[in-house]
DNA sequence: TCTCTTATGTTGCCCTAGCCAACAAATAGA
DNA sequence: TCTATTTGTTGGCTAGGGCAACATAAGAGA
């Protein structure tokens, strides 16, 4: 028996020490990792990025080929003097399912390691459904969408994108305001309808994991991310390469943060929040517009020339300037990627936001930083669903069980 | 010549593979860095937190022995059947020089491994002085310090606390708006002339790692630390047992979040920031007071009947509040610590804090989150820049150079 | 077409560091 | 004093990354 100092044992996870068997671990996920992001990538690459031995590489591609995980062809093209490297690619016969129950509809998708939609299935839900029917319609989706696999894929599992607060730890949500669900453990449902693992993360951080694997966050290792859609603001943070997901996994509410003394409510009864002052639906009803997307929304937003639409416009940039300011200041980062709705505005008037922000943060902070509209547009939840399901492999990929499509009776 | 995706090379770290070596850095570090905060530990505590075999951990200890870094002696009091434990600690003979200028005073101390103040110099400075000066004094209190410690002594290096922004890569001094410095590179400065490596971080950044370490984040991974000075109100993040510094090194500039409309300036120029609603000086001057410390003002305070000061008093409370309410929505921590003057403020009237907090932020968040004073006294600062400068020796016990007391010619 | 240069894949061997099992040592309790 | 229990110690094992030598496949130049 041990007498630890209480506080020891909570400490247990960073001072873990280490084997070879976590070294093998690590650098299967590097290896992993980096095909996912950028596909096919040849050997050579391999070795250099990872700084390992080229025999290393060799023996830890094989293995990798060995787990059915990638596949090895010579170069189509050559690339100079020299023996022409081997392009390792992640393979297509792995597969993820992405789930995003919404207000109006039930998305779920196929997609592979490398964020390749392979199929894509939207049902309209005239109701807003409850949980437990909403699992069950995502399970038939998913089981007609597994039929229609073939044979010999494999299936990570099921990610799911939420526009609510998720407890990551064993993927109950807690709070989904527009969905009306209020601890629902959504994970074990789905786990135990359709036998798969399922992991479940709040839609805002998922968009800003795909931006920085496939979209305009590529490359960048302190990303924050400003999530605008019909339902609020969301937000993501990406530090030091991970998504900063605090003790319970609700942090990143950036749309929630007070930013100003205005009474106005947003959707979760906080006041003077990003929010309650960002609004799609005061620039919609403005303008006279119904259920657009957000390119529509766009077009018409330039070839209006009213000052009433141009002042709800300009107050609203304005106090996303607001909030832009106050992340550069908290985070310093090298990015921030404002995405859906956010983007659309921003894109209106870019100079009033990139002059204005610069008065609400320490000069400093700003030094090579810049403001950029994500890049991946309708299917990033997908993209960032299927990537969360992923993410064991990934960080395993020898010690991580893949399902068959068709079940052994 | 490789032609990776320009994209890849910025993701080198990430993906870095990793082969013995680092193992054992990982291992030796892990060791250290559990005797840096618990003090003595027995080597049965050692082998059960790091989860390695007995005869690894034994390995371990040894060579952070022959290192100089540990000592290891047989239990004074024994904890129960069975053979009883060597106890490891970390040695009282390598020390590291800690330095605080401040607009009144340049404070230099020396500090051991484990935290302990083995000496400490405050010079006050009759003008602010200019960084050139500040170096050269920083260096003689140091010259002096050095003198007088015993000869077998080794030295890890000095960590500095700045009262500004610090370029953490390179140790520049960005911006210090209180001493009125600019780009300054205070680091290569210092190391010039003591020889001795210099390690430069912002001041309430290094709070917060000593609270982590030996004050009230003491086991927590996810901490806000929100610290008010004379000069103003910094912050530090911990993120996952690690500091959040961002791309650069400035983040965690937590005073000048805006979260008023409020047109009041702080000492950056901000309007509507907490650190311009919430301003000690303020205070100071309503209950007439001059040049006080925290625990004095908590004093005249808490024995003060007047309406003024009560209404200002609870008029940065309410700040406060939404600013706590703020950084739960943002990172969802464990614990938000308040020191300095906050920690007085807070205890004035602590309820009025916790209840006000949870109308700014997201119910979900709440939960099981508390609200902490700070226990780190004045030495705060010393303790953080110290941690500092023994940051490279901890992560890297056997490939750090230690420097000796008697300099050999 | 034939070398020469260059970059990469392959193979066998080495070495390190954590693990394991057996044994020794030091305690508490009966 | 004897037993159970826990921990330290020792020697051998093993996995896996590094290394060097060699094989292979290009391009360049004559």
């Amino acid at each position: 028996m041990s007498t630890l100092p209480p506080f020891l044992s909570r400490h247990s996870l960073t001072t873990k020490g280490s084997n070879r068997e976590d070294i093998r671990r690590h650098n299967l996920s590097a290896v992993l990792t980096l095909l996912k992001r950028s596909g096919s990538t040849p050997r050579s690459a391999l070795t250099e990025i990872t700084g390992l031995n080229r025999s290393t590489i060799s023996d830890l591609v094989t293995e990798l080929q060995e787990l059915g995980l990638v596949t090895e062809a010579e170069a189509v093209t050559s690339q100079g003097v020299g023996r022409p490297s081997l392009v390792v690619s992640p393979t297509e016969e792995v597969v993820a399912f992405a789930v995003n129950p919404d207000v109006d509809a039930i998305t779920v998708a196929v997609l592979t390691l490398s964020g390749k939609i392979i199929a894509k299935v939207r049902q309209a839900t005239p109701v807003q459904p409850a949980a437990t029917t909403a699992v069950e319609t995502v399970h038939q989706i998913i089981e007609q969408l597994r039929a229609n696999l073939p044979g010999h894929f494999r299936i990570a599992g099921i990610g799911v994108a939420i526009p609510g607060q998720v407890r990551t730890a064993d993927g109950v949500i807690r709070l989904a305001p527009r969905l009306n669900w209020v601890e629902v453990p959504f994970a074990r449902m789905l786990e135990q309808l359709s036998g798969l693992p399922v992991y479940i993360d709040n839609d805002a951080s998922l968009g800003a994991l795909a931006e920085r694997d496939f979209g305009a966050g590529m490359g960048y290792r302190e990303i924050v991310y400003l999530f605008g859609s019909a339902g609020g603001i969301g937000g993501g943070v990406i530090h030091d390469g991970m998504l900063l997901r605090g003790a319970a996994g609700y942090a990143g509410e950036l749309g929630h943060v007070r930013i100003s003394d205005d009474p106005h409510e947003d959707a979760s009864g906080l006041t003077g929040t990003l929010e309650s002052l960002v609004r799609r639906d005061l620039l919609l009803k403005a303008l006279g517009l119904g259920n657009v997307d957000d390119e529509e929304l766009g077009e018409v937003l330039r070839a209006d020339k009213s000052a009433k639409v141009r002042k709800i416009a300009e107050a609203q940039l304005d106090a996303l300037s607001i909030a832009v300011g106050n992340y550069v200041n908290i985070f310093n980062p090298e990015v921030i990627l404002l995405a859906g709705y956010l983007s659309t505005l921003f894109s209106y008037e870019p100079d009033r936001l990139m002059s204005r922000f610069r008065w609400s943060s320490l000069t400093t902070s700003q030094a090579r930083m810049s403001v950029k509209p994500a890049i991946l547009g309708a299917n990033v939840l997908m993209i960032g669903a299927a990537g969360l399901a992923f993410s064991q492999l990934i960080s395993a990929p020898a010690n991580t069980e893949l399902t068959r499509v068709k079940v052994k009776k």
